[in-house]
DNA sequence: ATGCATGAGCA
DNA sequence: GCTCATGCATA
């Protein structure tokens, strides 16, 4: 991609809108898991905890939005605070415009603060909450352009939010460094589908989603592939389709 | 910005 | 073995 690439130096100018559709996909809803926190040999540990998990048949902890009995502006530049005193997740939170509007409120703020994603990710364990460690640039940049689930969003606002606020707040320090690698650990490798075989993937994908093993094991023969390159590559299809945004590519 | 991958928790 | 959250590697 030849966009603008510019992660930790050059000044990204972005010249999209904020797009309205609250709509898409993000619906569905379906899944209830949340944060999780995943280690690897040679990183050190994040410390997101593992609050909830899949709550795969239904919506759960969170109201359904979508049709809510009117009330809400729009914008809600504080905490959700009720008279109740319980600053608890309100309707509002979970609607798909709000989210919508929130991730591009943040992701101009962060540049005003000139701060990159990576920064954001990093900065958060900062911030002590618990369960909450760091995250990396993907997912800041994920949340930005709305490319995780619904739920994701939801779970990830009132993290980015504390930040915000309190960057803003002490807007006068140098965040820390990144960190330091471990110059010794074997880099993983990431295989490249061809585009040929990506298509047959893709057509085999509209008429059954979800193949069965021995189908995942045809399809990886006849393309010559992995047959669990094949099978991660069906998982992260149906991934995408339950994001609130979709890829450009379609 | 995004493709392929890992890992936790569950069925 | 799936879903879901998340990340390394890379275009």
């Amino acid at each position: 991609m030849d966009h603008i690439s510019s992660q930790s130096l050059t000044l990204m100018s972005s010249a999209h809108d904020g797009s309205g559709g609250g709509g898409g996909g993000g619906g569905g809803g379906g899944g209830g898991g949340l944060i999780s926190t995943s280690s690897h040999p040679h990183s050190h540990m994040h410390g997101l905890g593992h609050l909830s998990h899949q709550a795969m048949s239904m919506n759960s902890p969170l109201t359904h939005h979508g049709l809510l009995p009117g009330h809400h502006g729009g914008s809600q530049g504080g905490p959700g605070l009720t008279n109740t005193g319980i600053p608890s997740i309100n309707d509002s939170d979970t609607d798909p415009r709000e989210l919508e509007a929130f991730a591009e409120r943040f992701k101009q703020r962060r540049i005003k603060l000139g701060v990159t994603q990576a920064d954001v990710g990093s900065a958060l364990a900062n911030l002590k909450i618990p369960g909450v460690g760091s995250l990396s640039q993907s997912t800041i940049c994920r949340f930005e352009s709305l490319t995780l689930s619904h739920n994701n969003m939801i779970a990830l606002k009132p993290i980015l939010q504390a930040w915000l606020e309190e960057a803003e707040g002490a807007q006068r320090e140098k965040m820390s460094k990144p960190d330091i690698y471990n110059g010794g650990e074997k880099k993983r490798k990431r295989t490249s589908i061809a585009a040929p075989e990506k298509r047959s993937l893709e057509a085999y994908f509209a008429v059954q989603p979800r193949p069965s093993s021995e189908k995942i094991a045809a399809i990886a023969e006849k393309l010559d592939l992995k047959k669990n390159v094949v099978r991660v590559w069906f998982c992260n299809q149906r991934q995408k389709q339950k994001r609130m945004k979709f890829s450009a590519t379609h």
